[in-house]
DNA sequence: CGCGTAATTATGCAAGTGTATAATTTCGGC
DNA sequence: GCCGAAATTATACACTTGCATAATTACGCG
């Protein structure tokens, strides 16, 4: 008779982050519905019991996922300002090339991202992830374009720095996601430069040296 | 004893219309996963015996559905340009105050798009529609433009325009995902102005009167 | 070394899934 | 009016799903 699958115990954030990261790969290979609890649990190397013992509900499991993606998202754009150049609009120019460019720029992100777009609608957890790293990623963008309006000696109030963060999140938003869903259709390099000069014109100064 | 249920026949038009409107409407109120044959044979006022004798299979019902949306939306884009004002720039300001304005603004609307989105990454026929409506859109979107721009006396050439053709439609994708799934946070009357005040900063003109 | 506890596996279950097939009803043509 | 074919309903089935619970195992600590 065949022994019992053997085992080895990691901690709880491993394995938690093990299933999220299962989690991710499944649906991004096949749609949530492809997100069973068994092969998740099988992705992750682990049975399908072990679900329920770190994540009251697979729901859980799902919205920590998305909060997963989202975040690394926000953060991978947060972690270049840290290698960005000191001067304001330089900083600003590179946060807006690599919001357009990989690896933000990336199908399976896309695919993840549209998966979790459709529970916002309705899953009221879900809606508050995206409301939170939405606000995150906006922010920061906020900052840079105050920061860089700042250099022109003719700062913009509040409410219109708000505003252009607002419009340039929705640029960025776009042109991310036209690049990730047809990236032959409008190569990096091309919406690279889409992005600059049209922050340029909606904050009215040059971005490039 | 409970007689069955009665019924009269319809054309097979009818009964596959019927059946798409069904399947829709369950995606868009619980996303794929809710639209169940049982559940769509439910709304559409049948019973699900009725499904495999329209489709072959469920899968065939979906694909059909998504057909029908796409064309449909692609039509309504068309259609409303016949609403608009002649004067171009007027009829750019409409054309771009609908798109991020209720009924196109519609979390409906929105969680039918991400669910079609997110087939875009696997599935090469649902990317040939995605390809084929987004330029259509666009390409209204540049024709828009360039008519606007021609007011001005200096007509921008070919390479810009369709530039700032990409730059505009990413705008109203981003704005019009951000109102449809967030509402509250950024309110219609808001992004309409927002797009506004960003294309006239972008095309370098005056939209409203 | 042994022991207890938490981690992990194994098993079971009720509900829901898509699909196949049989049983009935409608309805146009004769 | 009635008959046959097509439309529709009803039922059954095998399978999957998420979740609960019991059984076992790993491993830190004395």
């Amino acid at each position: 008779m065949n022994a019992r699958r053997p085992f080895r115990r990691k901690g709880e954030e491993t394995r938690r982050a093990a299933l999220i990261e299962a989690a991710l790969a499944c649906i991004a290979e096949g749609g949530p519905q492809a997100a069973t609890v068994r092969a998740i649990a099988l992705r992750a190397g682990v049975t399908q019991g072990l679900i329920r013992h770190y994540f009251a509900t697979k729901e859980d499991l799902i919205a920590a996922a998305h909060d997963h993606l989202m975040t690394g998202l926000t953060e991978a754009s947060a972690a270049s300002l840290g290698a960005l150049p000191a001067d304001p609009r330089a900083r600003l120019e590179g946060f807006v090339a690599n919001a357009v460019s990989p690896p933000v720029v990336d199908p399976r992100a896309m695919a993840l991202w549209a998966a979790s777009m459709q529970l916002v609608a309705r899953d009221p957890a879900m809606r508050e992830v995206h409301e939170r790293t939405y606000r995150a990623f906006r922010d920061q963008l906020e900052a840079l374009i105050a920061d860089a309006l700042q250099t022109t000696g003719r700062p913009a109030d509040p409410a219109t720095t708000r505003r252009l963060a607002i419009a340039g999140n929705a640029l960025l938003d776009g042109l991310w996601l036209e690049a990730s869903a047809l990236p032959e259709q409008l190569p990096p390099e091309e919406a690279r430069a889409i992005a600059i000069d049209a922050f340029e014109s909606l904050l009215g100064l040059e971005l490039k040296e």
